[in-house]
DNA sequence: GTATAATACTACTAAACCAATAGGAATAGT
DNA sequence: ACTATTCCTATTGGTTTAGTAGTATTATAC
């Protein structure tokens, strides 16, 4: 069975920035705002880009900022109601809403075709829109320790 | 449930050329080549990218072709053995095999950013790999008929 | 109330990628 | 030989993406 798909989901490197940015959010919220400096840090992103994806992500209701001194950026809701789909939908799917079947030129095949496509999008947006960022850290923690008990015990 | 991803499962443009080539032929495989142009003009494809595209295909073992006055392309295994996701890895990831994980730089979030990334991948090759050539045909027909049997009778 | 440390906004640039084109060389049938 | 076709290599133009730059705005601390 061979590799299809391009990794990463076919998903934008700004994409996975943005991902990681709320991963992170969740990791260390507790009622003080994270610093755009940190987060970046963290997750070795330019602070520069992050800035800009950091306020994508507030116009799109997915986390608050504070400004001034003590500022930053918090999660606008609660991890287990934030799922990766919705990430993923707005980030990428900023402005140009890919005009999807204007070409009604029937030509032979299409009906296969879109059937395709539409199985493939299924299974995947069902994946993305189940996954919370909750479920990320659970799943992160569970992969660790499955890495720790394989392989240092 | 939001569409996450953007249409067409991913693919480019001349990836989906592609396919409709490949569907064409298998469509109407009798021995005799058929002429680029015969494809091109059914699949409304520029004749000049189509040659480009068949040429590629030819190279990668999955059509034959015949030069001179009579020639043509010709699929080179029967139908139900050439299936969607060998296309879809051949002509997507011709030359540029993205370095998959040379960054090996150990962020918070790396474990489950990677899971998520495989049971993605996984679900579509799934799909891709286990749809050939023929079943496009067979569905093709099966969803006209039931087109037709909804609206016409 | 002023200095300061942070986000917010807008525009720009460089590079990569994609779709399509161009021109001609090789080939096979008639 | 002629002609219709595939074959090969290179190039163009356009779009998208990743990242940068400069400045404006805001809230806090003192």
């Amino acid at each position: 069975m061979q590799e299809v798909t391009t990794h990463f989901g076919n998903v934008s490197r700004k994409c996975r920035y943005a991902l990681r940015a709320m991963f992170e959010l969740t990791l260390r919220q507790g009622g003080k705002p994270l610093k755009v400096n940190e987060i970046a840090a963290s997750q070795s992103i330019s602070v520069r880009f992050l800035e800009v994806i950091l306020s994508e992500l507030r116009q799109g209701g997915f986390v608050e900022s504070r400004r001034g001194k003590s500022g930053g950026y918090l999660l606008a809701r609660k991890a287990d109601s934030i799922f990766v789909g919705q990430i993923i939908n707005f980030v990428q799917g900023n402005g140009h809403r890919d005009c999807l079947d204007t070409s009604k030129q029937t030509v032979p095949g299409d009906w296969a075709m879109a059937g395709l496509w539409r199985r493939v999008n299924e299974v995947v947006d069902n994946i993305y829109n189940n996954t919370s960022f909750a479920d990320l850290i659970a799943q992160e923690a569970a992969m660790k320790d499955d890495y720790i008990g394989n392989y240092v015990i």
